[in-house]
RNA sequence: GGCUCGAUGGCAGAGUGGUUAUGCAGGGGACUGCAAAUCCCCGUACGUCGGUUCAAUUCCGGCUCGAGCCUCCA
């Protein structure tokens, strides 16, 4: 398997260090609001790359953490006059069931950042024994300068960086660069007792203990958005690394590109935010699950409002090549070479992707039984790959529209279905046609087969 | 200003030093009472200017444009 690794640049062969035991950490969100379509990409493509390993590893263990303690969290929870927990179990519990939605598998860890307070002191406690680290004023800072390679995962050049200075130098810090691992609390804030003081965790040395209290100290692969690699991943890095006698930390870095809307950057205060428990009010979540893995992971994904349509009518073809094998024989025939060589490539989904229509021709071409059994297996199983196509055709197809609200419901469908087909009988074809027409200004397309009519939702 | 990554047909989006994926949309045909679905066939591409080469969309350089990071951020 071949995976680009951020640290040099290049696509690499992997080799796991323990192939019983491939160890991979995922950076997973804060939890103070509801996550957009961009969040979503990391869990989505990462699932992905988790299943690739696990079929191929005979043991795989993914983490994605859930900070659940930060000044983000402190501020909503101050607003709402709550604890912090109300906050956190909140938007775990709406990240959670969009992430099914989404039918992203669980993770073998999900760490939470309160659960590992005794974990995060011991390794700030370590580095400031090594000389990595120093206490000042209640904070304890890591020393950037004792760490040669700062700056090589990002490739960037420290002097210029800390020359550049837009960071605002605290008083207390021994170097403009020097970042935080551990800071003081006020008694309003939340806090956990410290040699330092009472206070809670930066930002970065979570990700490092939490990687390194369930995974050990180095890790095959270590994921995130793009826009993590600096500050968060180059710290991580040097925390981990110094904190393990310098051990190399991750041996693949992998971070997914941006999803944009209309080729602009997705903020809030740009007001162009997806929230993806909105979106499903009017898409199918397999929906928007194909939408962001149409494009190669580290390439910016441009979304708008053809996105969803576009995915839908892809898995319209999918599922209506399923759909007309009828009921085949099970056939435990697995994903071809091409389609998983291309995953195998990067995790190139776009090439598995075509792979997969590929399939869906051969099959609605196919004419045996057999045939048509075992290219329906491996349809599935490719498709299971991607985490896609884990539903009957049937549930598919009767999946309510985006503008499902005034459409017929089922039963009616089934009656306007049953006079169409006496008309048909009776030659009455301008009175099936009436019918048929009504249906479909109603947001209800018909179509006859050999097993009789059948129907499907469809966008207006 | 520094760093990273891009620029492919109407849209989305892979890939390749010479034969130009895939899906949607569009055109033609088969099938159908008519459709739909399905199958077959077919247009419209590789930002720009140079360089290397027998040959470049593919390699190299300049330019233009775009996204991201340098500060919380997937």
């Amino acid at each position: 398997m071949q995976l680009h690794n951020t640290a040099t640049g290049h696509k690499e062969q992997f080799e796991p260090q323990d192939p019983q035991r491939v160890t991979m950490y995922v950076c997973g969100p804060t939890v103070y609001n509801y996550a957009h379509i961009g969040n979503y990409r990391p869990p989505v493509v990462f699932d992905v790359l988790a299943r690739v390993l696990r079929r191929r590893y005979p043991g795989v263990s993914y983490a994605r953490n859930i900070t659940d303690i930060d000044d983000k969290i402190n501020a909503a929870a101050a607003r709402e006059g709550v604890e912090i927990g109300v906050i956190t179990s909140r938007y775990a519990a709406a990240f959670h069931e969009d992430l099914a939605a989404l039918g992203v598998a669980p993770t073998d860890h999900e760490p939470r950042v309160t659960e590992h307070i005794p974990q995060i002191i011991a390794m700030i406690e370590r580095l400031i024994a090594s000389g990595n680290a120093y206490a000042a004023e209640g904070h304890v800072l890591f020393q950037v300068a004792t760490y040669a390679d700062y700056g090589q995962l990002s490739r960037r050049d420290t002097r210029e960086m800390l020359a550049g200075a837009r960071v605002e130098v605290a008083p207390y810090k021994k170097d403009p660069g020097d970042f935080v691992l551990w800071k003081p609390s006020t008694p309003d804030l939340p806090g956990w007792d410290s040699p330092w003081g009472r206070g809670r965790p930066g930002w970065h040395i979570e990700c490092s203990a939490m990687a390194e209290a369930l995974l050990g100290d180095t890790i095959d692969i270590h994921g995130g958005g793009h826009d993590l690699v600096f500050p968060h991943h180059e710290n991580e890095r040097a925390q981990s690394t110094c904190a393990h006698g310098g051990q190399v930390f991750a041996r693949y870095w992998l971070h997914n590109g941006f999803v944009t809307m209309n080729s602009e950057k997705m903020s809030k205060s740009l007001g162009n935010v997806l929230l993806v428990r909105e979106m499903l009010k009017h898409a199918p979540g397999e929906a928007i699950r194909l939408g962001l893995l149409t494009g190669h992971y580290r390439q910016p994904l441009d979304w708008n409002d053809d996105t969803i349509p576009d995915a839908r009518r892809k898995l319209d073809r999918l599922y209506g090549a399923l759909r007309d094998a009828g009921a085949v024989a099970p056939s435990d025939a697995k994903a071809p070479e091409a389609f998983v060589a291309a995953l195998e490539d990067d995790l190139n989904t776009p090439a598995a992707l075509a792979e997969l229509f590929e399939l869906a021709r051969t099959l609605n071409k196919a004419e045996s039984a057999e045939e048509k059994s075992r290219l329906a297996a491996q349809l599935r199983d490719a498709g299971s790959l991607l985490g896609l196509l884990h539903q009957s055709p049937q549930a598919w197809f009767a999946l309510p529209s985006a503008h499902g609200d005034g459409a017929p419901a089922a039963a009616e469908i089934e009656g306007l279905i049953a006079q169409r087909a006496d008309a048909k009988k009776a030659k009455n074809f301008k009175e099936a046609d009436r019918i048929r027409d009504e249906l479909k200004a109603r947001g209800v397309l018909i179509e006859d087969s050999a097993q009789g009519t059948r129907w499907r939702y469809v966008d207006a």
